[in-house]
RNA sequence: CGGGGUGUAGCGCAGUUGGUAGCGCACGUGGUUUGGGACCAUGGGGCCGGGAGUUCGAGUCUCUCCACCCCGACCA
């Protein structure tokens, strides 16, 4: 990507210090607001938000989950069927649209949608235990957003449906996800820790929330760091908290655990037969007997990911104002940026560099624009977020490309050749 | 829906007891610069969130909507 083709201006940020990384994005441009809770993902942060998903896409897809598009805009009909309608209109969260013939609403989950696409194919037994996801855009209408991406009106979700016939099947089913879960927070460098939570307007048996000890979080859980069993405080107000936390999650005795804020990034339930058997979804057991499926669903908020990734990749100064970002290689934007002095020799170079990463498939910047300094050319790097940039200047040697690693500030010299290898061998 | 706060250029902000709009960054043009946010000159960009009122005159005072942010309540 050529940096002139961007349609960016210098990225000069005011207000550095104590500044969230979000502020940042939106003074960027790369976040911009439309109205509260809805916003527009430009180039760079868009490319992070995909990455993300390629990451979670990834860890699903080894466990032999099946990726699905569902519809965003769907009948109201399929809500009325589970019985979720009225309250999700009562609570004013769902965004409806009319039509002469019918009522629309727009997805703010999709368990109707998926046991409406699935019930008549998965009807023996033999099919199953299977698990579907998708990853796209989400419609609720929250009473108050906040944190930007943290809790918007419209936001990327990953959404998981596992299919079992029975309880054990669930079981299995469930742990898989979870165990992917934990694969898909370590490659995003978040430490997510599964957390008992309550079941709320999805019903079911059980559910964890994939909690990050965070200040930018809305929750409050309270966490043994020694047996690393934590639970949302939400739970305290059951009326049978004490039993249910032991019989549900193994936790003893509340005394010891640490209370601690924290965001959630992702969520795990064990719905059983609720929805199969509002939605009378059944297939034929080895008796020839109709069962309602043992159902699970699974959710990551990868818009509020995002959010947390760029928070957590900030570059400080010695003053400690926010500088740049430098983000994990596997979900950065790009690989790196490339930086070059005006001599035409070193332009030439830095195209030749750039052609090179290009062709072995290595995702560059090349920072094209011939009439900001030098300086600002390496400033604008950092906010762009590659954990690399490529220097070929002045002070460099022909030939010789600089590589600095924008986190830890080091630097090795390498010819544009063992710059392309250095990129194929980096993961 | 309660409580608090903020709305002035793309972004960050000034604007005094009411007198007709400013600064920095960004952007355009010309020139000198070019290794860690260069400099000089010059230019463009505003329904001061909307409406009503007070006044000779309102960014400023009054009323009233609206938007956005934060804290609650609520929440896959």
């Amino acid at each position: 990507m050529k940096l002139s083709k961007m349609a960016i201006s210098k990225n000069k940020i005011q207000h550095e210090d104590q500044i969230f990384a979000q502020d940042i994005l939106l003074q960027m441009g790369q976040l911009y607001q439309f109205c509260s809770g809805v916003y527009a993902y430009d180039h760079i942060l868009y490319r992070v938000m995909n990455n993300v998903k390629q990451v979670i896409k990834k860890h699903l897809d080894k466990i032999d989950c099946v990726e699905v598009a569902l519809p965003v805009l769907q009948p109201e009909a399929i809500w009325e069927k589970s019985g979720r309608l009225e309250n999700y209109v009562k609570e004013d969260v769902i965004f409806r649209t009319k039509s002469d013939a019918q009522n629309f609403c727009l997805a703010p989950t999709a368990e109707e949608a998926i046991v409406e696409f699935l019930r008549n194919r998965l009807s023996t037994y033999k099919a199953l235990p299977v698990t579907f996801y998708q990853i796209g855009t989400k419609f609720r209408n929250e009473i108050r957003t906040k944190g930007y991406l943290i809790r918007g009106k419209a936001f990327e979700m990953m959404d998981a449906y596992s299919f079992g016939r029975n309880l054990e099947d669930l079981a299995i089913e469930y742990d898989n996800i979870k165990k992917a879960y934990f694969n898909i927070f370590n490659e995003l460098q978040l430490e997510a820790m599964p957390v008992g939570a309550d079941t709320g307007a999805m019903g079911g048996n059980k559910s964890e929330e994939f909690m990050l000890i965070s200040n930018l979080g809305e929750d409050t859980i309270y966490v043994d760091f020694n047996t690393k069993k934590a639970f949302n405080s939400e739970l305290l107000e059951r009326e049978d908290a004490e039993e249910y936390l032991k019989s549900t999650y193994g936790i003893e005795s509340i005394n010891k655990l640490e209370k601690c804020r924290s965001l959630e990034l992702g969520h795990i339930f064990q719905l059983g037969t609720k929805y199969s058997i509002s939605m009378d979804a059944k297939f034929v057991d080895e008796n020839g007997q109709m069962q309602p499926y043992q159902m699970g669903c699974y959710g990551i908020g990868v818009s509020r990911v995002v959010a947390v990734i760029y928070e957590n990749n900030k570059i400080l100064n010695d003053k400690g104002d926010v500088v740049g970002f430098s983000l994990p290689y596997n979900i950065a934007p790009y690989k790196v940026q490339i930086i070059y002095s005006n001599l035409e020799a070193k332009e030439q170079q830095a195209n030749e560099l750039y052609g090179k990463l290009l062709d072995n498939g290595i995702d560059a910047i090349i920072d094209d624009r011939n009439d900001v300094s030098f300086g600002a050319r390496i400033k604008d790097a950092n906010f762009l977020g590659t954990p690399y940039i490529a220097v070929l200047g002045n002070k460099t040697k022909d030939n010789m490309v600089e590589i600095e690693n924008t986190k830890t500030k080091e630097k090795q010299y390498l010819t544009i050749q063992q710059t392309v290898d250095f990129f194929k061998n980096t993961k």
